[in-house]
DNA sequence: GATGAATGAGAGTTCATTCAT
DNA sequence: CATGAATGAACTCTCATTCAT
């Protein structure tokens, strides 16, 4: 075999294998798409490979269980969703500009796809086995834990700050904002992030150097206010 | 007819009566813990007849249909959920203490019965039907924002707190504490509520008059306190 | 509830128990033929649910899985043959006649299901699992044994006879000759018998008190002559 | 084209040709063992493919179905089978002796592959046609017919033994006690055949010229003592 | 009203066979 | 010739629902 032939042979088992991977890639969109609009007990593996464009045993080269596909999907899902978080969000800036970075892309995310969420917690349990945390999403909070933690080192954020509680906050309001926005066919809210950062000012130490001086200054007035308001009513 | 006979056949028919709502509590029992067990999909019609001491055809004479029965469930988990919570709290307490009680109360009943959410939403969409919200839903959040209310208007909170937004964040954090509890396997902590309310203290107005006196105060000295240490860093 | 409607309820109890068992009954007969003309996997549980006159879920009420419905096949196959061979057989009369009387109800029943045998060891193993002895056959090979017994316990048989193995050449010539006999699709031949019985010949004691005196004297003169011809030819 | 060419291509074709032999051979053996372990509807045709090392489709380059392959598998079973009992028997041994060369060699083959019989009953019958007599058996127990045949042409037996219908007894015999012994996994035991030809005995001419004279006037004298015993007890 | 045997549409999965490479 | 990914018909089994008793 001549080295032509060789690099000939080379680009078809590349062209093959890029024709698997496109394979199992629309299989593994359809399958997101039908088990988010069915559920996983109302999406039939028929329509899945009739919406992927394969027969439907071809499904089942790729994922050999109904429940392996389950798994393929939720792991994909949230394997995208940190890849995106990680791109979403710029380490230089401040904490609180990194928060609402993350949290518009986590609040847009779920609101495209908020049914992956039941999904995920479907994939957890499956005929009565104990549920288990997925790995997946232990690697997506931590793009969360990861900024709490650089601002904590960088003086911004009070050590003694409670990251995995907050943590909970966080997921916690952007996952029930975004249940009630879909719910309700309402557009995405920014307020619902407004208030959440608000909150969390509490836990920021104000500094005359860091690029947000503005704010800090008026953060130390506006509590200031506030408490003479208040000792008013002595 | 007369009067002896009258009243005996009215105590069967009070005797029948309370039968059918006791097989009726009984299926509704049988369905929730099952639902709760192995999915709503998972849950076969034959078992919750077993588990409710009926047989198969009777369930259909109290339900016409599965969904039917889902309805039924998540329609009395809420209620119930809704009338426990209106029991746990103190309407006579400060904000902060109902607050206390309705967000224990609620991690409580989450931690219990957390796959309820989950059956929740699968009520909420039954073939590709598009998502609507629960009445019940709505009766129960109403406990919170009464508490709210109730506390804007006896001045203990600023009449600016945006309450929807807040109820969010209460309801969200517990959730989503209970399902990372739950899926831990830990028990339930206090921690998660008492780092919660911390947070909606903002919104608090500090007064000399109400029975939290001492809190208060204490409130206003550890701002005033944070501020110095902020300063001193100019 | 008065005599008469306990009667009345317990025909019907009756009654519906033999609906119960003649469903049972045609389930088993419709699966035994199918079997027989596609074998075990050829024959689909819809066509057998047809042919019982039952819809396809019913014939799951009675047996659990195909491989369940296959054993009960061969159970009652065997069990059945096992009672017809007790009633063909007369205990009263001489071990050669009786064997008679079996060969000939063993092999008129193996060219009817012929085929049984064959799904037998089908049912002898299931999945790779290794094959085992059932106890049908256990049980009807019995009847042979029992026959052999009766004879040596009679004095028609030598006490030496070895039963176990002479068993083998008894139910493997006729399986072996019904399945020559079928393959060639001809008629049951009462030579096969005649001649399998007279290889047993010389384990018959010779006895002038039996009622087969005439059979005695006539094996004996039969074996002389043959002595004679063969010193004869020294 | 040179002579040398010629050679070469030549060696070259009789290489491929054998190479193409070889995976017939691999195939076919793969099959039988398969075919053996897991029965023909159990056996798959890609571990047939995996096991005899060539890709699926390529099976299909040899055989053109599953049955076509089935066919094949029994056909050379037969075949071997004949070929090595004509190679096991010594022509110019007594028929005794032949018969128990060849009994031996049946017994040892069967108790190695008993499954094949089940096997070919299934090939007989394919998707419910009428079962048909197979060509390679019928040369099989040509083996069987020719010693007997060339013993009544010796004189050694007798010229009205029934050979087909002692063939049945031969084969049923051996078949049977083969699949007893498989089932309970014992060894073989040559016991079998000792009284297996033991009943043949009677067909057998005493010959004074034979190589077995002691084993004549053995028999000879047997016979007289059990008359005597006999007509004793007149 | 209560029963539970019966139903049958429909699910996930398998695997002999094909065919583009 | 050889490959093995792709096919899709056909299978066993499930279970919500019905209905005769």
């Amino acid at each position: 075999m001549n080295p032509q032939q060789r690099t000939s042979a080379k680009r078809m088992a590349d062209t093959q294998r890029q024709r698997l991977e496109a394979r199992e890639e629309a299989i593994l969109i359809a399958a997101t798409r039908l088990f988010g609009e069915s559920g996983v007990d109302g999406a039939r593996m028929a329509e899945i490979a009739k919406r992927a464009a394969v027969a439907e045993g071809t499904v089942y080269l790729y994922y050999k269980t109904k429940h392996d596909l389950l798994e393929a999907v939720v792991d994909r899902f949230w394997r995208e969703l940190t890849t995106g978080a990680r791109q979403a969000i710029t380490p230089s800036e401040t904490v609180s500009t990194q928060l609402r970075e993350l949290a518009t892309y986590h609040l847009r995310s779920l609101i495209d796809d908020f049914k992956i969420v039941d999904i995920t917690s479907r994939a957890r349990q499956w005929h009565s086995k104990p549920s288990r945390e997925l790995p997946q999403i232990r690697e997506y909070v931590r793009v969360f834990d990861d900024i709490m933690q650089r601002g904590i080192q960088s003086g911004e954020l009070e050590a003694s700050t409670p990251i995995w509680q907050i943590r909970d906050v966080f997921y916690g309001t952007l996952e029930h904002s975004a249940r009630t926005l879909v719910i309700r066919n309402q557009p995405i809210d920014m307020g619902v992030i407004d208030n959440l950062l608000d909150l969390f000012d509490q836990y920021r130490v104000v500094s005359l150097n860091d690029t947000d001086e503005q704010g800090s200054k008026r953060a130390v007035l506006q509590a200031l206010e506030k408490i003479e308001q208040q000792v008013a009513r002595w």
